[in-house]
DNA sequence: TTGAAAGCGCTAACAT
DNA sequence: ATGTTAGCGCTTTCAA
């Protein structure tokens, strides 16, 4: 026996187009014209039918990578996020986007990168599209298709904190201060940005900006509340993060301040220790599927489409 | 002139093995002969500059799709997370598994899957392992290799509860609860597990486990710990995570019960909000880093080595 | 010491 | 209406 080039491992025989074009008695264009019901091809049903049966019978699947070198590129979005500790919001975004995805026959994967791209990751994979979550929360090409415009104007982080000091106005609070962590932070300067903004829509006063210590240092946490709470007009605080939230409510609790009475806290992304906590906490839960949605589609350059729900919502509790 | 075949699409020109091996003056075998140190071939020094000067020069990295069709696999390994709401311990975990495979020429990519493995992506992208997180923190066939032996003994979760327990049996606890949350959870069963391992490791009485309501409901969370305080022995209570200790430390504050006097509280995984709520919480802080190491050589068939440091110790804080 | 060429599995241009 | 085949970029066998 002729010695044969052998496959570079003993890798397992694998299903491949050719064993369904040979099962069907058919050419492997044929095959790949038929499953991927590429237009503007003439093929009969009768053999529509025998290449699709010879397929199944066979158990075969399309080998991705094969395909992704063909076309130039893998059907796989890569989603870099900063860090694996997400929340509600990011949760629901993942799973939207994902569901998107799979339904146009792509597939989402995610890898943490704290800044910069994944480029080793794009060379191994060749994703069809790259999207920083960064980017996409901050102002870059990707947020104006991908937010649309809700309620016809905005949508997005900057409608969330719409939604959450709506709330504090409707409780009739003027002067409030936006609390958020003392470490760097990507997006932070944003945030700020949206308080301000929703605050001059709603009327109110000057936000306060708070950047508040989160590590060990109660005292620190204190006097900042103490601050706020006695030298300045503040009612009312939202904050950040729930986490946040939850280093002002444990201050005050330190001061034997109470929430809402002598200051209210609204929350920011509906976290499960602050539903556990007490007080609990009144916070803001967002329903970022319909992003992830969006984001999917634009992604793959489609068009997002209209907005169909509310993406957040207060959950009312104690400290409002 | 004569109409030619055109790329699938308008791809943009990239620079391949070839025009390295063309500016080299070299064979395309010589080039990958070069780059990938392959061994066993004598190549001249002179030749080898050569190429990896005109890799540089035109600024040449490998195609991994081009390989993984190859090769059979790409440099890939996926990890399934159930979900992308992670504490300390998860996010470690990924740095430590991501960084060693970066070290080993992979990549890390995560995909978020209930349950099952992610079948899309795995034929979309021909992993060279894939690995369910669950399956890792449970018992299986990852468990043994990954998780070695620290202290000649255990190792893993079941390391970090004995962590959490031992803290409390210093403390001079001896009947104990393990509090969880109520809802489902794959691997509830281990913990419980650990839990009653390390209890009977240490000499302590049985283990009370408190499933606990994270949900609205305040009222049955405080009913739970009220008979726990009232009701039974119990002095102190490891949780399942920081979340569920606030939700006891909850409870205890509605019903003025004080940590760690009435009852002591050791968290798990020691998140934001333990830290700057009031009492601070006392918690179990996991560095997975080392685990991830090991998944990642593990993963790949390497031999992963000893442990170096302690993957888990307690913070001492208010409520123990 | 180096090069030629097969072939991984798929798609699509072109031929029949 | 269907088949033939080039070629995506790379690794590796075998020959020179």
């Amino acid at each position: 026996m002729p010695p044969t080039l052998r496959p570079p491992a003993a890798r397992p025989r694998r299903v491949t187009i050719r064993d369904v074009a040979t099962a069907a008695s058919v050419s492997t264009a044929t095959v790949s014209y038929v499953l991927n019901d590429t237009p503007g091809q003439t093929i009969t049903e009768a053999t529509r039918r025998r290449v699709r049966e010879a397929a199944v019978a066979l158990g075969y699947s399309p080998h991705g990578v094969a395909r992704a070198l063909r076309e130039g590129q893998s059907r796989i979005v890569l989603l870099a996020v900063p860090s694996m500790r997400g929340g509600r919001g990011l949760e629901s975004f993942v799973a939207g986007m994902s569901a998107e995805l799979r339904t146009l026959d792509h597939s989402l994967l995610v890898t943490t990168s704290e800044d910069g791209l994944p480029r080793e990751a794009i060379q191994a994979i060749a994703p069809r599209a790259t999207l920083r979550l960064a980017d996409f929360l901050a102002e870059s090409a990707w947020r104006g298709p991908v937010l649309g415009a809700f309620d016809g104007r905005l949508a997005g982080l900057e409608f969330h904190t719409l939604t959450q000091l709506r709330h504090l106005a409707e409780r009739g609070h003027r002067d409030i201060a936006f609390a958020l962590p003392d470490h760097p932070d990507p997006i932070a300067d944003q945030r700020v940005a949206h308080v301000e903004g929703a605050a001059t829509s709603l009327g109110l006063g000057p936000v306060r900006v708070l950047r508040l210590e989160m590590g060990e240092d109660a005292h620190a946490r204190r006097a900042a509340v103490r601050e706020l709470a006695e030298a300045t007009p503040v009612t009312a605080v939202a904050t950040y993060s729930d986490d946040v939230a939850l280093g002002v409510l444990g201050a005050m609790a330190a001061l034997r301040l109470r929430a809402p009475d002598d200051l209210a806290v609204i929350g920011f992304d509906d976290g499960e220790a602050g539903r556990v906590s007490q007080p609990a906490l009144t916070t803001v839960r967002i329903d970022a599927g319909g992003f992830g949605r969006r984001a999917a589609r634009v992604a793959l350059g489609l068009d997002p489409g209209e907005w169909v729900e509310s993406p957040s919502e207060v959950i009312v509790r104690a400290t409002t």
